[in-house]
This record gives C-alpha cells, structure tokens and sequence, in this order.
DNA sequence: CCGTACCGTCCAGCATACTGAACGACCGGC
DNA sequence: GCCGGTCGTTCAGTATGCTGGACGGTACGG
C-alpha cells in the first residue's frame, strides 16, 4: 500500500520570516499558568510525537524548571498531554477537542460532503483552510483516489503567501487590512525558491488572482506539486476568509485540465457559499 | 447534495451510568489554573458551537466568576477558545494541536492508506478508535461511498460496551483488568434498546467476541445502524488496545455480505498490526 | 416607561501557588 | 571505574495570582 503511494511531507513550521525579537515578554498578566500552558502546547506541537521534558521546556520558554513540571502535570492529568516515559508529548485529549471544535464548523462538514461530488469527478486532492494573519490553518481535506497522498491531516499551519488558499484568501481582503497584517514585513521566507520573495511580488500575484478568481501555487510550497484555490466567503462569524483548493502534481497538471479543476473550485466556492446550506 | 445524504447524528456524551458522585473534589493541587482550564474546555466540549459566559461556567463548575474569566481570556489570547459576542467557544488552535496530535499516531495514518483499498472494495464507512477506560474515541474515519454519512469526524467518545470498536477492545483485556474496569459497575445506560442492560451480558458478549474474533454492534449505538469490529493491538506505548470497525446500515447488512465485511476486517487488523510497516 | 434581574468587568486584600536552590539518579566520557 | 554534566523531583518562603464584592450595562417583564 504504502510503495503504491507517495508521502508527499510538506515543510514545516516557521516559514514566516519573524521579525527579529524571539517574543520578549508579553502578555503575561491574567492567569499565566494557563498562558504558559498554552506554550507548553505550542512547542511539542512543532515536533509532535518527541517527548519534551521538563528541562527543555523550560529552557526554551525561559521559565522555572519546577513551574514547567507542575503545569505539565495538570495537563497530563487532563489528558491534554501524555507522559512518555520522564518527558510528555501532546495527548489525545486534543484530539477530541479539535475534533469538537471542527464539528462547529459548518463549512467543514459541507465540504466533505461536496468534495466527494465535485461535477467534473476530477478525484485529486482537495483542502478547505482558513486564513489567519498570515498564515493558513487546514480545516479539512478530501483525498483523491491519486497514488499520491499529502501526509497530515488537518490542523496544519503553513504560510499565506506561498499556498493557493492562502494567496485566494488574502487576495480578498480589503487594501487596508491587506496594508495592516503587511506592516512591516519586506522579505518573505521562502519555502521553495519559486515562492514570492518580496512583498511587491505577491501583491502583483494578488491582482492578477483578483482578475482571474483563483490562485495557483506553481511549486511554491512545494518543488513537483502545484495547486490551484478559490476564496470562500467565512459563514461564521469572527472566522477569516477561507479558501477550497486542488492539489495535484505538476507532471498531472496539463494546461487541457485546468478548465476542469477550476470548475470544480467554482462550484465548490459557489456550495460552500450558500448560506441556506445546512447540515 | 445533503439532500442525498442521510446523515446520521450519534446520540452524545453522559451515557454511562456515571457512579453518583459529581466529581466532589479532587486533584487541584499543582497549576490548579490549569486543571479549570482544561475542565472549561470540557464545558465547552459539550455542545460545541454554544458560546457560555463567564456566570454559566462558573455555576458548572463550582468556581468563582472572575476567576473564570481570568482563565477564559487567557485562553483566548491563547486561541485556545474564541470569543462569541460576550462568552466563549472553543478555538481553532485546538484543531491544530488535535491535528498534531494525531499525526503522532502511526496506525492513524496507516488507517487512512488501508481504508482506501480494503480488500473487497466494499466501500462502506469505517472507522478507527482506541479504547479508553471504558469509552472508545474514535481517531479516524473514512467515508464510503453509500449516500449515508455519519456526523461528525474523529474525536467523539462512545461507550465501550455498546459499539463495536469498543466490545472488540474490550474483549482483548485480559480477566484483571476487565474486571477492574468494570468494578462497582452493573447496570450499564443504553443507547438504544438493543444495547446491553447488564454487565453480565456484556461478558457472555465479549465471550462470543473472543469466539467469534470479531465485534457485532447491533443496533446498540443507533437504531437502523449495525456496526462489525475488530481489535487492532496498539502500536504506541501507552495507548490502550484499538480497533476498527465497519458501519452500515441494517437493511444492507445482509447474511450474505458478511462475510466479506468480515475480511475487510481481518485485513485491516492484519495491516495495521504490522510493525514493518511505517510511513 | 421603569424596575428588576442578570450579566460581564474591575479592583484591593489575602491566601495560595510559584519560585529557586538543593537532592538523588542517570548517563556518557576522559 | 570515577567524575562532570544533565535530568527530574522535592520542599519551604515569599511574591503573586486568585477571590469576592461592588460597579455599570443590558434585556426582559411589568
């Protein structure tokens, strides 16, 4: 099963270049202990499945070994985190917390309804994600019936400005909140070298997106894989602009089948849009 | 679209028969913030989507008002939980940290290659959990291709005695530790009336279970709706045993097609067992 | 129109949870 | 086999975050 398919491992996490300070100090003043919990969580997140302990905890967070300890031994009683051997990792706990949280996403639901009917039958890979800041969250995904397979489900974040959906989304904002989550941002981080490196560059990206209605990622992500996104309009309420996509290899992708694959992001973007759908 | 698709929405949480006691007072020692974070999150958890404010949790739980309110911005800022208008729902990180969790699990991405090419192709739903104590919480599912759909992904929890994947984890516990698990238990809650009513039952079923080599949910979940399983050993360290399982309604489980479902089955269980295999 | 009841937010005093250093165990290396 | 380094755990003192009451706003019902 496996040699039939190819794991297609995306690239991780920080792929936005931060802007010099590694998060100094901050918002610290109403219940730290449950801030510092959340951090905790972020950092076995960036290697999910390595158990932290205690020590490393802290050192990455610059906080007191025996406070790491304690927090840590709440979350693992909440079976937010699992203990592995003398060190912890995220625990499944989470899992049931986001699956509950997607629940309530009524877009998610319709869109593992309508990417198993999409009209033209195209069956490649196809995502649902939100925009947030500047990077994109992926809500949902629909394997194709393709030997090719994106690894991870859900839950990942990857930047904006180098991923279909994330392109699609941004292109829809308005010039001045476009200007904002901008603001003082020049290089961007590439993670291939066909992504955009400076910011002139995507805005020309931008436009011509809002000329054609949908983006195309030409191995920007990733080198060999192309995808094509369509903004959807959020339903819910403080949610961003979210965006459908389609992901298939370069070699697949032949200028005859485009028309296909953007017919199929239209009537997805069109589906998810209606706000008289209801599951 | 939904027009063509029966869904199917599992009945909810609070179906065991839960010993008296209200969770009078316990293990609030370390980082007790942490602990009432993680228990708000499970308030929320309850009907995801309805946002509570401040008063509600703090009458559910026992706590004092601000005190939640502390939490509960923490939280946010956290993305751990967003803000509705005045009150508080769960937040997208928590599908991130779910995702990462999951991606954690070998035997969950190995379910979703195996799922797609079962062996005869029989293209009905199924399902992978892991049990519990005595509940199961399903990690992964994949769609058939019949017009019915069952609400809502992974991350739900089910009791063990009533579905299949949960009797077929069960019934791989060894006399000990069944036993414990079950101790000052006797009448079981059931989903259904087809669901068992007594621990004893429950134990001539698990006997049969180990017979037979598979688990037959019979409408115990859900009226209409019969569900095979089987155990899958965990692969991961501290996790508890697994299963699979099959779902489909009753009016296509015909004698003659068991069988096949059976070997579906058998294969999963076969395939998901393999230590070799690693993605 | 007004009264009531409820909600979410704010603030100061006190109890409590956090800190930091010391302990014992473990591992790896000169 | 000895020793330096690192780890996770423990414990008492103190600074810190939590508590409960009061405030202003809102929605509902009289």
């Amino acid at each position: 099963m496996t040699d039939r398919h190819l794991a297609i491992d995306l690239p991780s996490v920080d792929l936005i270049d931060a802007p010099a300070a590694v998060e100094p100090v901050d918002g610290e003043s109403l219940a730290p202990a449950v801030t510092r919990a959340a951090r905790i969580l972020d950092v076995m997140a960036e290697r999910p499945g390595e158990p932290v302990g205690p020590s490393e905890l802290a050192r990455r967070l610059g906080l007191p070994k025996s406070s790491i300890a304690n927090i840590c031994g709440a979350l693992a009683d909440a079976g937010l985190v699992r203990r592995i051997g003398t060190g912890f990792a995220l625990g499944r706990r989470l899992a049931e917390l986001g699956g509950a949280y997607l629940s309530t996403v009524d877009q998610v639901q319709e869109f593992y309804d309508a990417s198993r009917q999409l009209p033209t039958g195209s069956e490649e890979t196809v995502q649902f994600a939100v925009l947030d800041g500047l990077e994109v969250t992926y809500l949902a995904r629909h394997d194709g019936r393709q030997p090719v397979r994106l690894t991870s489900g859900f839950g990942r974040r990857l930047p904006a400005f180098s991923t279909a959906t994330g392109k699609a989304a941004l292109a829809s904002l308005d010039e001045a909140e476009l200007r904002r989550r901008l603001a003082g941002l020049t290089t961007l981080l590439q993670p291939t070298r066909h992504a955009h490196r400076t910011v002139d560059e995507l805005l020309v990206d931008l436009d011509e997106i809002r000329r054609r209605g949908y983006a195309i990622d030409d191995e920007e992500t990733m080198e060999g894989v192309v995808c094509y996104g369509i903004m959807i309009p959020a339903r819910q309420v403080g949610e961003g602009p979210c965006a459908a996509s389609i992901t298939l290899l370069k070699v697949r992708a032949t200028a005859e089948r485009v028309p296909a694959l953007v017919e199929d992001l239209r009537w997805l973007a069109a589906t998810l849009s209606d706000p008289l759908r209801r599951a």
